[in-house]
DNA sequence: CCCTTGCACGTACGGTGTACGTGCGTCAAT
DNA sequence: ATTGACGCACGTACACCGTACGTGCAAGGG
């Protein structure tokens, strides 16, 4: 058993690896503890408490991503490959992509996205205004289809049907729902991402000087 | 002291406004119980768990939404008019709308707004898999948007910046941030939500038969 | 009349975050 | 070399959580 001091980043690894095998839920200060084989009070020699943690937690997810931008590639690549940069979260941690959204971050990890999307967006011809506006449409589908993806919003299949039970609702009241029923069963996420992401690009393209 | 006889509508309904109130981290069946002048395992003999009381919470909210839908307009007035409904939530249960948006609910409640969306993009020429698309792609805009509005996920303002202190970020790391803190900071979610909703209309419109 | 049923309630158990006090190891200043 | 301060691991304690379980009372049907 390697006795190493005990630090912040340590907790923090151990917190995020303990939400990716057991989900959130499973979070708690005990929990963390013993899983570094410590004390509970221990913890708190080194994060102020929960709240402090989690916000780690978020930090150190979003400054794993790798966002490789190529300031020459023309800008509606750019847009593409930071959207993707971002679902990498999904695919990494996906048991964290709740805590990494609902928590705003004021640091360098948190801004660095922001401040290359508005750098591309400027370059892309937009001004101040509509730079930010459209940061924001692309970052609430973002979220839109991360958190659906990850399951905390629902992707209106009739749940794990198993077999060929399907949906129980009822034909008369929901026509369209049970026809397509199939269809809303399953989600390629990765599809559909890129499915919304290539309309918001060409929706916005008409908006820039083309 | 009305000494009406609880009921799980009663329960649902003192629950939504506490959350209201107090926020959901302030709902506890001890305190829902207490609101109502009530033992807590008093609550037990209407709702099976706490899980399921916020399962009714998310159906009471969505059913409250008015959802007029006017089958003659145009489909895209119709989907205006939809994509307003939903945002409702956000106004009339501001705290309630993460336990909505988080719950798959397979109840009339949960279903019929995906019928109608589904009847409304059927009727406007998109095929089934198309359909679902815009659906999803729809769904995801409106859930993130809503999120931001509510303050779960991040506005990018600096926090409540008192006076003019504005953001501490700095502006050799993120010139575009700092340059443009003074829009990040403000967020009018009505506008914002209206142009996203026209943006994707005109985006879909070009893949419908027009 | 009795007896079943429904429901409000109290108690109890195992969990949570964290405030506080205690003791030990290391290092600086005397 | 002695002493003092300090960092940090730890245990105890408190208030709160969800809920399993048992108890007692009031109403209604045989």
């Amino acid at each position: 058993m390697t006795t190493e001091p005990l630090s912040r980043p340590r907790i923090v690894a151990a917190a995020i690896d303990l939400i990716e095998r057991e989900g959130a839920d499973a979070v708690s200060m005990r929990r963390i503890a013993a899983e570094l084989g410590v004390g509970v009070m221990s913890l708190y020699n080194h994060v102020p408490n929960k709240d402090a943690l989690l916000n780690g937690v978020a930090e150190s997810v979003l400054s794993g991503i790798e966002f490789t931008d190529d300031p020459d590639a023309h800008w509606t690549d750019r847009v593409r490959a930071q959207a993707r940069a971002f679902r990498q979260i999904a695919h990494h941690h996906p048991r964290s992509t709740m805590v990494v959204v609902s928590r705003q971050l004021h640091s360098h990890a948190g801004l660095l996205p922001v401040e290359r999307a508005l750098a591309t967006l400027r370059g892309a011809g937009f001004d101040g205004p509509d730079a930010v506006r459209m940061l924001r449409m692309f970052i609430a589908f973002i979220v839109g289809s991360l958190l659906r993806e990850v399951g905390v919003t629902p992707t209106f299949a009739p749940v794990h049907s198993r077999t060929v039970e399907a949906a129980v609702v009822d034909p008369a009241l929901f026509p369209e729902v049970s026809a397509l029923a199939p269809l809303l069963a399953e989600c390629d996420h990765e599809a559909e991402f890129e499915f919304g992401v290539e309309l918001l690009i060409q929706a916005i393209a008409v908006h820039a000087g083309q």
